[in-house]
DNA sequence: AAAAGAATAGGGTAAACCCCTAATTTTTAT
DNA sequence: ATAAAAATTAGGGGTTTACCCTATTCTTTT
């Protein structure tokens, strides 16, 4: 039985939502919920599985929902549902671990369908907002829009700023390569040049930044 | 007619993609090649509509291939083939506008079909390599149990950090700051304890690591 | 009131940083 | 194949910054 709090300010869809999840054997609505606010009371009274949640509320987004759930009841799953496939909300759901994202206008198949594959573990979401994410990571040069990239460094250099980050002095980069103090000194000069900083602070800041160590 | 280049190194592979597009009355092989260097020659003398590209090539990387042939050739599709559903190689070829992903494993229908998607003006990118990609989007708080929590920093150790990440020196610091030279490097030496590191590039590493910055 | 932590600061030393130059090797481009 | 560019190596000589230890005053907590 999976038990299921819906949270929607819509009070007509929340019905439909009922009505759809109540002929379901294998589903149990713990509540229907109009108000985020409300929710938060919702889940500390009650044992829930997963939670529908709408990503577009009126008084508080659907996202900071979702984020306090990951972390107060980390077991509980969370399938957002919206209105829209706006790239952003998509990808912010994803990184603060939404289960899943599936749009209102899916009929009530794809719905139950999510429910049960992400109770069972796993994740869904919908083909057309995979669709966007995915166009959304491809760089079209048709259309000529760059985005910063990281400034490009030699192996060496890479060497040296892996090190660094592992908070190597100099002198101890030097004996570890079995290279000069000096020719460390020179690794470090020309890293700092290269990623446009004043610093070691700068430096590994901008090392993580653009994944350039591990 | 849908014009063909191939690039692979394993002959055999190539001949077979041979056979295949061969079957079909609206594809044309413009070559099969070897290399990635021969391609260059290649892809200068002939007009080719799609290039079908392993991302594994012996000599140099499918990636930079791509890269070139976006720039230099911004009208030619790319179709990447990859033996294996490897994260870092899907997103960098799709950050570099490659138009397709799929795997070697997959079957004749999926590259036709993938082919002439591609040449309608979309883009496709196999299941499975969509799933890795939103996979690596999703944060799973339930995976990250072991996280270790941030030590405690007063709140003006926490405004000289966020200075230091921002590559300010001590004595910049200082004067933004209406403190002597001597109390910001007290607080940066209390700041290296707390958080257990030997220097400025751990204590940068360490901040970000624990979002005690921005 | 006592204890603990935060914020302040000085003195001394090691390390980082800067500005040069410059040789050899490797990679890239024509 | 050859020239050009970049990478890797290293040094001299100097300035600045970071780091270590100690210590006082102020604030918060017990």
């Amino acid at each position: 039985m999976i038990r299921i709090l819906v949270i929607d300010d819509h009070k007509m869809f929340l019905q439909g939502i009922g009505n759809i999840l109540d002929q379901e054997e294998d589903m149990h609505i713990v509540a229907l919920c109009e108000s985020g606010e409300a929710s938060y009371d919702l889940l500390k009274n009650n044992s829930v599985d997963l939670v529908l949640l709408d990503i577009q509320l009126q008084t508080m987004s659907g996202l900071d929902i979702c984020k306090y759930i990951r972390k107060e009841y980390p077991k509980t799953k969370v399938l957002m549902l919206s209105m829209l496939k706006e790239e952003s909300f998509i990808t912010q759901a994803m990184s603060i671990g939404a289960h899943g994202y599936i749009l209102k206008s899916s009929g009530q198949e794809e719905l139950l369908k999510a429910i049960r594959i992400i109770q069972s573990g796993q994740t869904y979401f919908s083909s057309e907002v995979t669709q966007v994410v995915m166009n959304s990571l491809r760089f079209d040069s048709d259309s000529s829009k760059n985005k910063k990239q990281a400034p490009k460094i030699s192996k060496r250099e890479k060497e040296v700023l892996q090190l660094i980050v592992q908070e190597h002095t100099t002198q101890e980069i030097a004996n570890l390569l079995f290279i000069s103090l000096k020719t460390v000194e020179s690794h470090r000069s020309n890293l700092l040049a290269k990623m446009g900083v004043r610093n070691i602070a700068g430096l590994v800041r901008k090392a993580l930044e653009f994944n350039l160590v591990e």
